[in-house]
DNA sequence: TCATCATATTCGATATTCCGCATATGCGTC
DNA sequence: GACGCATATGCGGAATATCGAATATGATGA
């Protein structure tokens, strides 16, 4: 939990894993052209969420792929589901 | 919902608010008492646990009661009870 | 093999967090 | 007002986090 909740603590990686928590894999490029942030910091911060086994990757030819952990304990996955649940109910009153 | 993150994300907060969490008041002194820390050290946390909106205070003679925040959003607080839940289970698993 | 692309890591600088110690503040009692 | 108790805060230092720039690594393809 500890190393959970200092991962999602920091606005980009919590938007990473947002953007990884449909499932799908997106490579570091994607995240560093969606986010805006140069290429050593996404690269640190998916090593972040990777340490605290909230994402998983793989190597496919020069990319690296992300991906949500599909494996991660049903009682992490509601933390982070309330979290960004919290942050869109957030994003609602600002619209 | 970046205050609530980074407050929870400090082991000694997560520690108070989970006392706190049963609804009832609780002084600084008894906070320092049972988690074992230092004077400085627990009213300083506790600020940060305020100004995050998790905790509200009430001065009470020489002492000041620290509470739950009864208005905490629910979104809110739904991930404080997802946090703690998934910190209950891996108390389990060590014990 | 060489050039290039995607990613990771090292390095050094800066910023932030956290702490203990000392001191200030607020409140009650004498 | 003087004292004692509970809490808050200013200060300086230690530890940690974060960053950009440069470099290393690993894969592809000419």
């Amino acid at each position: 939990m500890q190393a959970i909740l200092s991962a999602i603590s920091e606005p980009v990686r919590r938007d990473a894993l947002r953007i990884l928590w449909d499932g799908q894999e997106h490579c570091v490029c994607e995240l560093m052209a969606i986010l805006g942030v140069t290429q050593s910091r996404m690269s640190r911060h998916m090593k972040t969420l990777k340490q605290a086994g909230l994402v998983v990757d793989r190597r496919d030819a020069q990319w690296v792929r992300y991906r949500r952990n599909p494996d991660l304990p049903a009682a992490y996955e509601t933390v982070i589901d309330a979290v960004f649940a919290a942050e869109a109910l957030e994003q609602e009153h600002v619209a």
